[in-house]
DNA sequence: TCTGGGGTCCTAGGACCC
DNA sequence: TCTGGGGTCCTAGGACCC
């Protein structure tokens, strides 16, 4: 029997905060712009090939974007602009198949392997690329390849407006030559231990012979990334993987350092009431709570507590977060604070379950039904509360 | 280059249950 | 009284990505 190759794309839109931007306003097309850094300890998101051309990157901090370029143009973040370009993009593209996973706000994997129709790949890959252009005015550069790993490196090959087939047999002539930094998965910590070893490029570590050596850089997953490099990646794309949230989270970077205890207390409450906010919106209840201190020596601690019921109510969740901080206090300036919630799940089903599954068990064992109706008000009545009156 | 803010996934140890 | 192995959940930290 026959293998049959799957065909996936990969298609990333190109500085896409900064193509939302000139989209909307078509003046600032002519302009270096820059998107993110509202302080001087911001960082700009991302910048337009105009800026680029000036050697401004992404993650460069505003004032170094000024130094190579006095006339770029800074615009503060726009996130609504962003999600609804993003849902354009992604409803475009579910016009040519069923199967697509979101990787992020502005890529997604798209298995094409039934939805060709007998028309070339190549050529529905131009279609896309075009009607994205003309429709929205967002420039794509699409990756077209047997499984998604090779897809998502394909699409970085040609930016912007690029479209590259990486097939099986080109993996030699076309992955391999490519820094070993460009390998998706690759970070700036293993990168300079790999070049410790004598790894440059993807191809050296296809071909790496010491898996011994190997091992103590990449550890557990070190298989994964030399079947990687030689163009092996079974991963399937996955429908709704991204739009299922994980956790919801809010974090500053202030532009002065924290010192004094009331400040920072002041400045977790409004972290948390914005986490609250998004919670609800997502309509989403949670579980562990988490704190995040990172100090003026750049040094960081994490906390998180696990409530015994799911929760969406704003006391709840700041009682647990001014906790965490008291028992965690520290002489060191603060530079950022942040409040998220994680283990979450869809308030209707928590609703739902409250009063068939999630009865506290020494409830029922010591005190009978009356401890019990008390211990589901203890637990739940604030949420109950906050249901009820809701819409 | 004095270094953001939103996330995800992985690991490893410990607690606890069976 | 001593002791097993598996499974799951929680916590903390780290690496990575956009």
């Amino acid at each position: 029997m026959e293998k049959k190759f799957k065909i996936i794309f990969h298609i990333d839109l190109n500085a896409f905060f900064a193509s939302c931007e000139m989209a909307e306003d078509k003046e600032l097309k002519k302009l270096p712009i820059g998107i993110g850094g509202s302080s001087d300890r911001g960082v700009l998101t991302t910048a337009n090939y105009n800026a680029r051309k000036f050697g401004v990157k992404s993650a460069m901090n505003v004032y170094d974007a000024k130094r190579l370029c006095p006339n770029i143009v800074i615009l503060p973040v726009n996130f609504d602009l962003y999600s609804k370009y993003s849902t354009l993009f992604f409803n475009l593209l579910s016009e040519y198949t069923d199967i697509i996973e979101k990787g992020s706000i502005d890529e997604g994997y798209l298995d094409m392997t039934d939805y060709c129709d007998g028309r070339h790949p190549l050529d529905i890959a131009e279609e896309i690329q075009n009607r994205l252009v003309e429709e929205y005015d967002l420039p794509v550069s699409i990756g077209v390849a047997p499984n998604m790993f090779l897809a998502k490196m394909a699409s970085d090959i040609k930016k912007p407006l690029g479209i590259t087939v990486l097939r099986k047999r080109e993996i030699k002539d076309i992955l391999w030559p490519l820094p070993i930094e460009d390998m998706f998965g690759i970070g700036k910590k293993t990168y300079p231990n790999l070049k410790l070893i004598g790894i440059k490029t993807i191809g050296d570590l296809a071909e790496y012979k010491d898996h011994r050596k190997l091992k103590l850089v990449l550890g557990n997953r070190m298989q994964e990334f030399i079947d990687k490099a030689h163009g092996i990646h079974n991963g399937v794309v996955t429908p709704h993987r991204y739009v299922d949230m994980k956790s919801i989270g809010n974090s500053s970077t202030y532009m002065q350092d924290v010192f004094e205890y009331s400040e920072a207390i002041i400045k977790l409450e409004k972290l948390t009431t914005k986490v609250v906010e998004r919670v609800k919106e997502d309509e989403s209840v949670c579980k562990t709570i988490s704190i995040q201190v990172r100090y003026n020596d750049f040094t960081q601690i994490n906390r998180s507590y696990t409530l015994e019921h799911y929760t969406e109510n704003f006391y709840d969740i700041y009682e647990v977060v001014e906790r965490l901080f008291d028992d965690n206090q520290s002489d060191k300036p603060i530079r950022l604070l942040g409040v998220s919630v994680s283990n979450l799940k869809d308030s209707q089903s928590n609703f739902r379950q409250l009063d068939i599954f999630n009865i506290p068990k020494n409830a029922v064992k010591e005190e009978g039904v009356m401890r019990l109706l008390d211990s589901i008000n203890e637990n739940y009545g604030s949420t109950l509360i906050k249901k009820g009156v809701k819409k």
